[in-house]
DNA sequence: GCACTACCTTGAGGTAAATCAAGGTTTCAA
DNA sequence: TTGAAACCTTGATTTACCTCAAGGTAGTGC
């Protein structure tokens, strides 16, 4: 992962320096479900231009924190990374997970002040995208205006999501609803849809979820018992689907 | 409100008639809090243009409802909306309300169907803004993409902050939050800070904020008794501004 | 490999808010 | 003006989740 310029002497020395975070949206395997979505691919390479990749960020590591200038909004390349705000009196409140094709930061457009701050659950990449210039892309590239008022909707409508989720639900309709986000978030992304490991700590999830870290533990133990989920530490085995979906409270 | 067509005989008769809710966006008292913020005076004409006035809804009338095709942005003129979704299980989950100057149905624009449904509170008249023509227009006019992009984001961190609330915070601090919340908002439309009147019900802040009507009234109860608010039914005076601060945990 | 720390689980007991219940008030239409 | 429906308040009881407590497990740096 680090940049190694000594490497060789010869002249293709530079071209194993090209790193996979260096790879464009057009070659990016999760073009079809991130920003370029629904671009030409002369779009997209106008698209390409301004965005900025950088080196990973190291796990608990920062991307920004609350109240930092807003200058990018930001799409996760690999790896995890968690939103969250610190309360007046001093607590944390996790706003949302982020996984890879997802776009975080756009909380800070509307202040010009990032409203919270970003930190990876593990070694993750992030694609850096300039808002300045994004706006001016937009202008010009109809799609892209259209597709990023699009991603800024969702985001709206996700959070009304779990708005109702803490308004309404029991503390096993919640962790159920969490669980099954993740599943499907893992199959746009052709993973696995019925296992996979948690990057986010029981602390995280009870907290995202308005709740604490001993009933999360609980809700887990208990969807355990009834066979509904396979639980080993961060691992998870969804055993059965309809019984997690009921569990959820969820239509279909 | 009502249209009195047989006011009058002499000529002018017709003056009467053309209704406040026929009045231009430059002429409209909310423009510096309104979509047109921020705009130069061209600039406003050229949103005039695309905004759609029509006769006011009376109480209780829909806007839109959820699953509606998503056509068109409101602001509203005069009166106060609520947005709220159904959940699966038919319970109501109220998502916010909307007070003169604030926009609604941006949740729309991510699927092209209404997230959720808005209904009067009271009678109520909103100015219509077709997105597609907001788009356009966006295009041409830097400052109104700018601002567009501003007022979802804004919804986007009010969001987060009711999941703040609904997640860490107790009854009495929620109550207050939104007797804050509805005296900031008065205030900026230069009207009382400490005296308003509710236009929704117990059961709609109870539902907004997470907690049972009988919840909510005990809150008011309690408020009086501290000598914090005097609540008269929907009457609402604030007697103690840092003690209901106080009570909502804020600082400052 | 060991020790330190962070993280996770389980149990017992307490509590804020929900539920259930009933009576009062306001609103609105006939 | 009256009656019905919607809305609001207050009290008693229940409950889901929190808090406190303690022990176990996994991960990490030396």
């Amino acid at each position: 992962m680090t940049i190694r310029l000594t490497d060789s002497g010869d002249n293709n020395a530079l071209k194993p320096c090209i790193h996979d975070y260096q790879v464009s949206c057009g070659n990016c395997r999760l073009n079809s479900i991130c920003l370029p979505l629904a671009l030409e691919s002369d779009d997209i390479e106008q698209l390409d231009e301004i965005i900025q990749r950088s080196k990973p960020l190291q796990k608990s590591q920062h991307l920004y924190r609350e109240g930092d200038d807003f200058k990018s909004v930001y799409a996760v390349r690999s790896g995890t990374l968690k939103a969250y705000k610190t309360t007046d009196d001093g607590r944390e409140q996790v706003t949302g997970f982020y996984f890879p094709g997802e776009i975080l930061g756009m909380d800070g457009i509307s202040n010009n002040l990032h409203a919270s701050s970003a930190k990876a659950l593990e070694t993750a990449a992030v694609c850096e995208i300039p808002f300045s210039s994004l706006e001016k892309l937009s202008a010009i590239i109809p799609t892209l205006q259209r597709h990023f008022f699009q991603l800024m909707s969702r985001e709206i409508t996700d959070d009304q999501q779990l708005i109702t989720l803490l308004s309404k639900n029991s503390a096993d309709e919640r962790v159920a609803s969490l669980m099954l986000s993740i599943s499907t978030r893992n199959s746009r992304r052709k993973l696995s849809a019925t296992q996979f490991r948690l990057t986010m700590s029981r602390v995280d999830i009870g907290n995202y979820l308005g709740l604490t870290v001993e009933t999360v533990s609980r809700v887990f133990s208990r969807m355990q018992k009834l066979g509904i989920l396979q639980v080993d530490n961060k691992e998870i085995k969804i055993l059965d689907v309809p019984g997690l979906q009921n569990m959820a409270n969820v239509s279909s």
